[in-house]
DNA sequence: GAATATATTGACAATTATGTCAGTATTTAA
DNA sequence: TTAAATACTGACATAATTGTCAATATATTC
């Protein structure tokens, strides 16, 4: 109920003379581009699926999230098969983006604590994760999607930027693993996070605010694992 | 296609002389007790969730696991949220049964790292992980179920073993807010590990021996960080 | 062995989803 | 202004799934 474009069901009564019963409203029509119509599409596909799990993506209530007709949909992404590859496909784009800037950020020396807390806010994201989990749940997770080389990528990234600092400071070079299972927990903890974590937390009487310490204590934890050299 | 019960969709014909066509071949019949029919009919269903996601539980499919018509689902759950209402209070009961037998375990002062690793791999069992992930998915996570005051009790449990610990070396005794992270941490962890784990292993080239070796990693971290004294 | 309770079934009803199609409205190009 | 392309719609077809019901078979009780 946010950010979705909703056209009023009907207009006006546009033609006919008054008193004038069945005789076609002749509705005024909005006409998109095809990829400005996707992108409507993918998007009220997208909330809906984060708001109510799998069983929220149908066609009917996506189309009128939109102001559209349900075959309109079907006219852009051929079947439903096809809009939840679109959706798939988008999210796995955004996701490899939104990891890869993260490493770009904080250039120069900025400690490797803070690239991995961008992992983790990235995949903690409630709606990104729910989505993944669902596309795994249903075995869509094809293996020639984006996302699929990407944590190498940030492994590599990580451990060029370990082996850095080492030198400079004359500690041992880290080994690779190590930073990779950093990586590997980071992720872990961040997509099971977004999705149990309010219900862990509440079993555990923890309330937002803990939350929020939570992932602090968290990042100082991998903070001192990092400095202490292995 | 493992441990569920399957019985082939007919059997011989029994009565009707041979050459009469169609006047009902008089199938045998099974008949369990209620409480069994219950309890395989929630094995299929949980093992189709678990395989295939939320789309996997179909009445007429769970029906054709057991061996049984699907009017039989109805007659034991009432209708297919029944058994959807069924299957999540089970997989809770369990869940939270294991958890608490894995706290009994190792009685006399064995480390509580060890304890960390039970509710890690309580957790972590990917059939039990991917039916909760759904569960939240679809928004069926309701307050009142068993496992919703688990954390605590683990958290204290937990707790209690720290401080005699501490009492006995003469350290400072932990903060209770560490100990409820370290099993937020082990939690979410384990449960993003199994849905996203083999994702993420692959991604990274990361063989099954190198998961079992991730494991461990983290065992080890978490005993660090105990042993550090806060 | 007869009566009762109930687990089970096949056939059917009802609902709900996706998909098809011929036609309409709107934009773009000529 | 006309023509072509296409985003879009309403009505319908199709398919799948849940739910109902009367009948049947099996276990239990007397």
């Amino acid at each position: 109920m946010s950010s979705v474009a909703k056209n009023p069901p009907e207009v006006a009564e546009t033609g006919g003379k008054a008193g004038e019963t069945l005789p076609k409203p002749a509705a005024k029509r909005v006409r998109r581009t095809a990829e400005e119509a996707r992108r409507l599409i993918l998007d009220a596909a997208e909330e809906r699926l984060a708001r109510q799990g799998p069983e929220g993506l149908r066609l009917q209530d996506i189309a009128r999230d939109v102001g559209i007709s349900h075959p309109a949909i079907l006219h852009h992404f051929e079947s439903r098969e096809g809009l939840v590859r679109a959706l798939i496909g988008r999210a796995n784009r955004q996701l490899r983006d939104t990891l890869l800037s993260a490493l770009d950020g904080g250039g120069k020396g900025g400690d490797t604590a803070y690239h991995i807390g961008h992992v983790f806010e990235a995949l903690s994201d409630r709606g990104t994760a729910r989505l993944f989990s669902w596309m795994l749940l249903t075995g869509r997770a094809n293996s020639d999607q984006p996302v699929n080389n990407v944590m190498s990528e940030i492994v590599d990234a990580i451990q060029a930027r370990r082996e850095s600092h080492a030198r400079q400071t004359g500690e041992p070079v880290p080994d690779r693993e190590d930073t990779l299972f950093i990586a590997m927990l980071a992720a872990s903890a961040a997509f099971g996070e977004a999705i149990i974590g309010r219900q862990l937390a509440e079993s555990a009487g923890l309330d937002q605010d803990g939350l929020k310490r939570f992932r602090l204590w968290f990042a100082r934890l991998v903070k001192d694992h990092l400095d202490s050299g292995k």
